[in-house]
DNA sequence: CACAATTATGAGCAAATACTCAGATCTTGA
DNA sequence: TCAAGATCTGAGTATTTGCTCATAATTGTG
């Protein structure tokens, strides 16, 4: 909407474990109903229907549509950034070769679960100022990460390193994404492999 | 969506300078309140203001709101077709290298207009069926000119040409796209080397 | 000019939907 | 056991918005 934007915290802390239990129904229902109909067809009320839950309820624990949809995304985000982490801290293969398969093989494991959820997340991100923020910080740090490494590794020989970072994210999200939510899905196997033959052969000129 | 599909097509023939007129108006006035404020938020009252006419003559040109997206899609298809088209009759060039680079070109030029607009065209184009269609028409059109393209030439060392056309063409479309629509955008000219460097040395193994 | 065809108008309707609130029901802790 | 707090309920409200239609204005034609 044109108008200004609107808070996204939950509305209340839950204090019993049935309060947590629906706040759980309330986001596994509005995953599955986003994913099936889509943002805008996907009223609260139908998210609260699918939940078994009333609609009040579902207000009780999030302040608007928004909120839900920001905590979907957040969940994805912090996820995928968690596995990131834990790969990052133990030692990383030696070949570059071999560092693009393990974070194109990421990328394939996070977008395998739910494409089209996925998908939906991403594109209504915009809805909101502050979850354009968080996707641009993510986004920034890979790319930032990316950049030291292609200068710090000795089989790398591309001249300008910032714009290759943002290459090389850009496609390896974007065309997972796209490969694998097609109607006809790609390989995840053969995808991973000429993935990461493209991106090795790129970077060693 | 849940619902069935609705019409597309266009309500009346314009018979006078004046109806095409309007018509152009309304499309003008659409694309930059589709770009401004996204499909949803995008009212038809809104684009009728901006195009400066009445709620009622945009609905004597077209029968509901989706018709304008669609209008506006096909357009845009029909241009990048139109524009490949003309370059696949001349003569390409010898080498992958500059053949990869005229198709980036294209794909460059026509995301350079409005990446805001395209954007939002392609996520909103799964309301339609129809469009959905024909989006996948075009794509399976353009790897399967790819895909004979990587086949006949000396050059090429790729294997799996089925899979490697349609890594080459999402990653055009998509990396293309999505860094120039980046609120900062990358610059045209050295994304337009780097991918045509990252494909020429991928498909040459 | 006269008349028909075409085009333009915009108040208002019908439907969809995000969200509220007053009260019912359940859980906890002493 | 029982009161206080937590949670749940769902009919209803307020608003938005796609779209209609009766009427007016404009244009082309003889």
């Amino acid at each position: 909407m044109s108008s200004g934007q609107r808070r996204i915290q939950p509305r209340k802390q839950p204090r019993q474990v049935r309060a947590e239990l629906t706040r759980q129904r309330i986001l596994t229902a509005a995953a599955h109903v986003f994913a099936d109909h889509g943002y805008a067809a996907g009223t609260t009320n139908r998210i609260a229907e699918r939940a078994g839950i009333s609609i009040g309820s579902l207000y009780q624990y999030f302040p608007n549509k928004d909120a839900i949809l920001a905590e979907l995304l957040t969940r994805h985000l912090d996820d995928g950034t968690a596995a990131a982490a834990k790969v990052l801290t133990g030692p990383l293969p030696e070949s570059i070769e071999e560092i693009f398969r393990v974070f194109v093989r990421l990328a394939v494991e996070a977008h395998l679960d739910d494409p089209h959820l996925l998908r939906m997340l991403l594109e209504q991100a915009p809805r909101s100022d502050e979850l354009l923020e968080r996707i641009g910080r993510v986004k920034r740090d890979m790319v930032g990460h990316t950049r030291v490494l292609l200068e710090g590794h000795p089989e790398v020989r591309v001249a300008d390193t910032a714009t290759a970072a943002r290459l090389v994210i850009a496609t390896v999200e974007l065309a997972v994404h796209d490969l694998l939510a097609e109607p006809d899905p790609i390989d995840a196997g053969k995808l991973e492999d000429e993935m990461v033959a493209m991106l090795t052969r790129y970077v060693k000129g």
